[in-house]
DNA sequence: TATTGTTATACTCTATAACTATA
DNA sequence: TATAGTTATAGAGTATAACAATA
């Protein structure tokens, strides 16, 4: 992605004539980046994709999966219906969230007595163990993520996203 | 997604013995999501894709053709390889970007003379044309996108995002 | 040999529609 | 009839590998 320009070029001599192509600069009037937040949205989201997955794919995890297992360990017992509902996502999302997370060894599914069409999804011995090292591991994302930042910017910087994502 | 919590349960009376399940509340120690920063920026991003495509949709624009779009207006006469370098993807993907904006309307392709590898991307007449609307466009979406936050506010929001996606 | 653009292919994430088995 | 979960399918976005034409 195109971050900033490439140098400034307000040292540069004017064009002689005819002899240079009229060639538009950062900060013109097609430059739809340099003052657009939404652009700048999504390099930080781009950003901290990538940080993501630098440090959390050994544990076989995604953002929605993250959100999906926090949910879970919130609400023990809940069923993939009420998981898609919660997260937004069509059913078949679930489900490959709740495979994902199954097949990674997190949670499982455990047969409702009194109703065979749902799941109870619940946390496994070794999920349940896990979730320390993972809240570690997610504090020390959030920590690389926002190096450079002061706790008081970072809580600013978390209050104007929540005033926007509204 | 789920945003908020359904409501503050402080007042609710304490649980009788084992009559309740463990079902912890947002807040506790399992909640990966309210104090996230990482999680803030992926809702900020939802909702300004959302809000993205449901203003310039109908110029058959997505973020990434309008990045692209710009570089052309900036750059008249580029080609697909240094497209992709500046918007850091693949061939194949820029390839995409094109033939969006060409069967679009907004570009065309033109032979180079001396090397007959090469397009020179060009903006037609009527991309020409359209680009003051899209302008306008753009400014009232990032108009929406921010509502709610001051002048100061919006450049802060861009700042931190900046100082984030480094 | 290297470069430009293209095609073929694959993987992820998302969605809808249709199906099954249960209720 | 409605619900829970699943399968099949499709579309957008990304990537790599292999290829043709040209330099």
């Amino acid at each position: 992605m195109p971050r900033t320009a490439p140098s400034p070029k307000s040292a540069e001599p004017a064009p002689r004539a005819k002899a240079r192509r009229p060639r538009a600069e950062p900060g013109d009037v097609f430059d739809f980046q340099s003052n657009a937040l939404g652009y700048q949205l999504r390099l930080a989201q781009l950003r901290a994709f990538d940080l993501f997955f630098e440090m959390l794919a050994p544990l076989d995890l995604s953002p929605a999966r993250v959100t999906a297992l926090s949910l879970i360990a919130m609400s023990p017992g809940t069923n993939q219906a009420a998981l898609a509902k919660a997260l937004n996502v069509a059913g078949p999302s679930a489900l490959k969230l709740v495979d994902g997370l199954e097949s990674a060894g997190w949670i499982r599914r455990v047969e409702v007595e009194g109703d065979r069409r749902r799941y109870s999804l619940q946390l496994t011995e070794q999920g349940q163990a896990r979730l320390a090292q993972l809240r570690e591991k997610l504090a020390e994302y959030e920590a690389r993520l926002t190096t450079g930042l002061s706790a008081v910017e970072r809580q600013q910087l978390m209050d104007l996203l929540g005033r926007l994502a509204r």
